[in-house]
DNA sequence: TTATACTATTTGTAAGACAAATAGATGTCA
DNA sequence: TGACATCTATTTGTCTTACAAATAGTATAA
């Protein structure tokens, strides 16, 4: 049952797809650099033959990955961003929230995965951290100590700490992956710093580390993030129960 | 000047923005669940109390997400959908294929990064892999093995055996961001294929994994797959020399 | 010189109309 | 009656036109 030849496969696709498509296209392939201002609006219409609600449309493919941003004025137009780590990461971890709540995955297996998956990056951590990398680390750790700082402070804090951890890792690929994880698994930092109003078990954790990646010791390192782990599973299981 | 004293203090993102933020929540909280039909367009921008092009300009925004999917006619609407493994992992390469296009990662880096988290990977999917890994991961490899198959049909018979490796670790989390991995690698992968033709030494690496996958050894497993990421390497800074 | 107001440009939003697709109802013919 | 074609209603897709909002540059006035 092979009909499947068909002459032209897709024509059905919508136009502002497919002028999405032909944007994307012309700015990875570097027609349109990061910066460059692409044609205004009307312009884009006129070339491609469409309407400008369509070109919008286009445009707004393109604003939801990150790719293009807008702005008014005399000055303005749609141009080109450069994705940071930060963005692309948490829009992987949009997804991931997204399989979360949609039951395809769950804050067990997120955690468990990150277990599996920070061997590797945990050593080469240690084999590759700056100072500057064991500098960010320590200034998220000093935050992280202060007493007075507010819930949300805390929780920005320990995202800093396990991204300037991961950071140290020296490889930029690593560190998009694993900050998905680390996203993902923010609201469990959240509800434990919230509901559980613990804080000093995660310091006293993360000073560990610190030391550990300070000796280079990857192995101890493993074992201290292996039980901030246990730990975050432990009071994530406590804390959903109520 | 400061009569713009502004109650509500900061509205600027644009509507079309805020709707798709609110769509997006209700479908993450479960309001509209798989396969629900969303309200017509125009009940949106009613409910909304917004025109229709913004409503729409919103969902681009969604579809570009891979949230919804609209269909024309009286059983039609814009409907939620599941988001796959596949699909996600796919628009988050499109990324990382943004991220090298733009100089901001390079090939070396993620084969690199594979290497860094493989290790966990595959020690998981020696103990987790069931009989259904195992037999997904053969297919694959016999579609590779036939000798008269298409450039295009080997290096999607690739895709399929790594897909099948890390499915076999057995944790979702692992497998949607290795996912993200193999679809960055995908370029390398065509680029030997067609440049440098070459499959039987990628065949027989393969063939040595499935096997050590079946004899349960976790570390050969994982020195084979660090020798076909040498090769990788290899032929790839061959090819993309000339 | 400084500050104000104006103007031109570009995106943001709105409204209305028609085209295209399509499932279901209706009608026609054997 | 049953099968097939046609009509119709509904919903998204696209176009057109218009105006609102933001904003950089310019001109103007004190």
């Amino acid at each position: 049952m092979s009909f499947k030849v068909q002459t032209n496969p897709i024509i059905k696709s919508s136009i502002s797809k497919q002028i999405a498509e032909q944007l994307r296209e012309a700015i990875v392939n570097g027609q349109f650099k990061i910066g460059d201002r692409l044609p205004t609006e009307d312009e884009l219409a006129q070339r491609y033959g469409v309407s400008r609600p369509s070109v919008r449309e286009a445009l707004k493919r393109l604003a939801a990955q990150n790719l293009v941003r807008a702005r008014r004025g005399p000055t303005g137009g749609n141009f080109v961003v450069q994705p940071s780590y930060e963005e692309l990461a948490g829009s992987l971890s949009g997804a991931a929230t997204l399989l979360i709540g949609m039951g395809a995955l769950d804050i067990v297996e997120i955690i468990d995965a990150r277990r599996i998956l920070q061997g590797g990056c945990l050593e080469h951590a240690v084999k590759n951290a700056t100072e500057a990398n064991i500098v960010d680390i320590k200034i998220a750790l000093e935050r992280q100590r202060s007493p007075d700082i507010s819930d949300e402070a805390f929780c920005q804090a320990d995202i800093a700490f396990h991204r300037a951890l991961v950071d140290a890792s020296g490889n930029g690929m690593v560190r998009f992956v694993m900050y998905t994880i680390i996203e993902a698994l923010i609201p469990v930092t959240n509800m434990i710093v919230t509901v559980v109003r613990e804080r000093s078990d995660i310091v006293s954790l993360h000073e560990e580390m610190l030391l550990h990646l300070i000796n280079k010791d990857s192995l101890l390192l493993n074992h201290s993030m292996n039980r901030l782990l246990d730990y975050l599973l432990e009071k994530f299981e406590l804390a959903s129960q109520s």
